[in-house]
DNA sequence: CTTGGCTGAATTT
DNA sequence: TAAATTCAG
């Protein structure tokens, strides 16, 4: 009953923004880096097997171009393509050494824990974060103009259903000045109580796909590494969303496009789906279209397949998945494998000591190193083969506890487990000969217990100290420093958000003026905006285009249509370039403040496509797992494409004019909806609550500083008056000890860092001459009423801040003073040795801690009273969206 | 003459 | 609990 994973609360389905992180053809991407001088070119990656020139295991998007494929022998893929570079996955021990991918994979899980502490590998190259916090943090934010939307975190994102994602951006804005736009649709499709979060939706994906902008490029930027994300409500629709748009893309899964898509959706492309069960549902359901599953009751399908499996389907087809991300950073077991076919087949008692030893050997290494790094040990092992008996192959496996081993024993005990399991062993008669052939064999180790020493709970304790300042300085990059800054800043922001719908309101009713006024309610004038909706006129492209495809190919097409799929910002480039003449579309006020925006975008593009050249398939290749029959002739060759000085033509000017909505005007009176106010508090509480069902939450939140302080007697520092920041800061001083030597050359490697890539655009500060001849698009124009302003004009974080006495810390982006800098540092650095030193699951830990302490739920309640009054306290000046909404200023 | 090889998690019995 | 099976990457 009792299932292992846990699981949000149905009343929660809806709060969580959940992100799937996926590398893109992530062994190529390994070997691209290793060896530079293959960039650029069709690789694939091939395990060692002198047959047909091994079996492929990955493929680079150049070569796929080509039609190179898994399932393929590198010799097929030279048939396609000739100057195809076909890696070896290195071979140790007589076998394939994958360590090399593991080790990436860690780097890049590395950088995204940076983002969440609720972050679930789910392999090698694949991860979910829950960034439910961080989202629910700038929605706040948002709110009170302290921070505003990116454009350039937007240029890789789509959403499913819109041509573009500025479309979707633009139904956001747009429920912003009417926040009941689709309240009547939304109470047909939605329980009453689910309405608060519905309405949020939207925008709280926007944001979370803002997140995962800087997810990924902090991925790109610290280890070369490019992946796709998918940005949904839950696992299982932000792994859907992240196959859509590959590589390099995000894409977002906005709430009510999921009915649509399913309608369509092969049941098999739902994970969970693509094996057995997912085709006995079909033939039991007599269904083929994820869609299809919703016209069963929850009952029938329980009664068809089981309750469990009843349940999960029907929510499943309505796009709701309670699973939890689960943190682990580390997996759960280590095992190693290998074949034995054919000729192969292991026949002789040697020959098996052998392959046990090589396994074990392999097991042992991999032992090793995770001890040295998890200061865990495991405590099973499992063996696992299969034997030829009688022609058939049978396969089986055996147990055991570990309590000391090393590479003898574990040699030892699997072959014991092995002949203690065969009837007959040896062929009678003989010493050495094995009475059945044995085709397959491995060995895995699991079970893993810390192993605990006062040493390791310093350690242990350090690494919880840093997790925490991980989080602070994490959450809001850049944040804490930017101090005589941050006034005029927060302030220029805060003004700009208020303006921004003030005006967009404003400019409401000045075309209400001037269109005589048609609207009663909110809603009627919504639904009768006169424009057309693009939404339904791009699903009608969408039938036809899957009707031409599917009579083609027979084929289901869902995903975007290719001649839909450039970026809102290329194309909003392309109208740009047009140079205004199209005086209809937007004021004149806007296009010159457009113009500005536009420009930095310009800038943006271009210097992706420097940083990218060797990117052909960016633009190229638009196959995706859904969409997949894959128009031949038109993947070109790519490369030059990229510049956006080149797609000027064709359709992109049409689209732009399509999002530039002009909703119809609104009264003030219709802009305060009597409910208004509480169904937009309402989420606030209810925005909170899934963490109450979600586990890992259950962390008690200790505010240390809140805390009375103490000086410490080596530095002077305050530090909290608690036991564990006490410990904590003096493994800071022994840490600084014990790191001097690596501290100063790390220092150095980062000032050369840093002079490297020490921003050319950044003019010296002296130059007289910068001051005024502003001809850039930095100006700040009065805000309007365009969609734009929804954007700050200039990323903010890049910006260094004027007092010369700051640096931008190389490793967390954050301003630090120069003075303070080192210690800085050494703050990294002490959490980089902590973290070679022992890296231990989060979980286990934060379980036992929980343990410790008296009941969870009283110390969360306290720390939460803590936090709502210091939270009341300092937003006190600002106002909630709602406010923006209701108020007529 | 195959076999895509290997890895890891989870569920069911 | 141990073993077998399934699923996915």
């Amino acid at each position: 009953m009792s299932s292992a994973r846990s699981h949000v609360s149905m009343q929660s389905k809806y709060d969580r923004v959940v992100l799937l992180v996926d590398m893109d053809c992530f062994f190529c991407q390994v070997e691209e880096k290793q060896h530079p001088e293959y960039r650029n070119r069709p690789l694939a990656v091939v395990q060692y097997n002198p047959w047909r020139g091994g079996g492929i295991i990955a493929v680079n998007y150049a070569a796929r171009a080509k039609g190179v494929t898994r399932h393929m022998r590198g010799d097929e893929a030279k048939d396609l393509c000739p100057e195809i570079v076909l890696c070896q996955v290195p071979n140790i021990r007589e076998k394939a050494d994958t360590s090399k991918y593991r080790d990436a994979g860690k780097e890049v899980a590395n950088v995204l824990q940076r983002f969440t502490q609720l972050l679930e590998r789910a392999s090698v190259d694949e991860a979910y974060l829950d960034i439910t916090e961080t989202v629910n943090h700038r929605m706040q934010q948002m709110q009170s103009g302290a921070f505003a939307l990116q454009p350039q975190e937007l240029v890789n994102t789509f959403a499913v259903g819109y041509p573009n994602i500025g479309d979707y951006v633009n139904k956001i804005t747009n429920r912003f000045a009417n926040p009941y736009m689709d309240d009547e649709r939304y109470q047909m499709s939605y329980d009453q109580n689910d309405l608060p979060a519905v309405r949020q939706s939207d925008i709280r994906l926007l944001i979370g796909a803002s997140v995962a902008g800087e997810v990924r490029a902090a991925v790109k930027k610290e280890t070369g590494y490019e992946c796709s994300a998918g940005i949904a409500h839950n696992k299982i629709l932000a792994k859907l969303a992240a196959g859509m748009n590959k590589p390099n893309k995000q894409t977002i899964l906005p709430l009510a496009e999921t009915a649509s898509l399913f309608d369509s959706l092969p049941v098999g492309k739902i994970k969970g789906l693509g094996g057995k069960f997912g085709e006995v549902v079909c033939d039991t359901l007599g269904i083929k279209f994820m869609g299809q599953v919703v016209k069963f009751s929850e009952v029938e399908l329980q009664r068809k397949f089981d309750e469990k499996n009843g349940t999960w389907l029907f929510n499943i087809s309505r796009g709701i998945d309670l699973e939890a991300v689960t943190p682990r950073f580390y997996s759960k077991s280590i095992g190693c494998c290998k074949k034995f076919p054919g000729r192969n087949n292991i026949t002789g008692l040697k020959t098996l000591q052998h392959w046990l030893g090589e396994l074990s050997s392999e097991i042992n290494d991999r032992l090793e190193k995770d001890f040295i790094e998890n200061n865990r040990r495991a405590k099973h092992m499992v063996v696992q083969y299969v034997q030829d008996i009688d022609g058939e192959e049978v396969a089986s496996s055996r147990s055991t506890a570990l309590k000391d081993y090393d590479q003898e024993s574990i040699v030892r005990f699997s072959l014991d487990l092995i002949r203690a399991n065969t009837k007959t062993f040896l062929r009678p008669g003989s010493e050495s000969a094995l009475n059945n052939a044995i085709k397959f064999l491995g060995i895995s180790v699991g079970k893993f217990e810390a192993v605990s020493s006062a040493q390791n709970r310093l350690q242990e304790m350090f690494a919880n100290q840093a997790a925490k300042k991980r989080r602070i300085s994490g959450e809001e990059p850049g944040q804490p420093p930017q101090v005589q800054m941050e006034k005029k800043q927060k302030q220029t922001e805060e003004v700009k958000m208020k303006n921004f719908f003030a005006n967009y309101l404003q400019g409401a009713k000045k075309e209400d003026a001037k269109a005589d006024g048609i609207s009663v309610n909110p809603l009627a004038a919504a639904s009768a905006a006169p424009k057309k909706n693009f939404v339904e006129e791009y699903k009608q492209k969408l039938h036809e285009a899957v009707r031409t495809e599917a009579a083609a190919e027979g084929t289901v097409l869902t995903s975007t249509p290719p001649e839909f799929k450039e970026s809102f910002f290329s194309q909003y480039l392309k109208q740009q370039k047009k140079t205004g003449d199209q005086g209809s579309v937007t004021s004149k006020e806007d296009s010159l403040d457009v113009q500005g925006l536009a420009e930095e975008l310009d800038a943006i593009e271009a210097d992706n496509s420097k940083d990218f050249e060797e990117d052909t398939e960016e633009e190229t290749e638009l196959t995706s797992d859904i969409h997949m029959s894959k128009p031949e002739g038109q993947s070109s060759d790519a490369g030059q494409e990229q510049d956006p000085n080149t797609l000027s033509d064709s359709t992109g000017k049409d689209v732009y004019v399509k999002t530039d909505i002009v909703l119809p005007p609104l009264t003030e009176d219709e802009l305060k909806p009597s409910t208004s106010k509480r169904k937009f508090d309402e989420i606030e509480s209810s925005g909170s609550n899934y963490k109450e069902s979600y586990v890992e939450f259950a962390v008690p939140n200790l505010r240390i500083d809140l805390l009375p302080t103490i000086k410490c007697d080596q530095c002077g520092a305050n530090i909290p008056d608690e036991v564990k920041s006490l410990q904590t800061h003096r493994d800071h001083h022994f840490a600084q000890e014990l790191s001097r030597t690596l501290r100063s050359t790390e220092r150095e490697e980062r000032t050369q860092i840093r002079q490297k890539i020490s921003p050319k655009p950044t003019p010296p500060k002296k130059s007289k001459k910068t001051a005024g001849s502003g001809s850039s698009s930095n100006s700040t124009a009065p805000p309007s009423n365009s969609i734009i302003k929804f954007f700050s004009a200039k990323p903010t974080q890049e910006q260094a801040p004027s007092d010369p006495q700051m640096q931008q810390c190389t490793e967390c982006k954050a301003f630090i003073k120069c003075v303070d800098m080192p210690e800085h540092l050494d703050y990294h650095v002490a959490k980089n040795l902590q973290r070679e030193l022992n890296q231990q699951d989060l979980r286990t830990r934060t379980a036992a801690l929980n343990n410790e302490k008296t009941s969870p739920a009283q110390t969360k309640k306290q720390t939460q009273k803590k936090l709502n009054s210091t939270i009341s306290a300092s937003s006190s000046g600002t106002k909630t969206i709602a406010q923006f909404f209701s108020q007529s200023n």
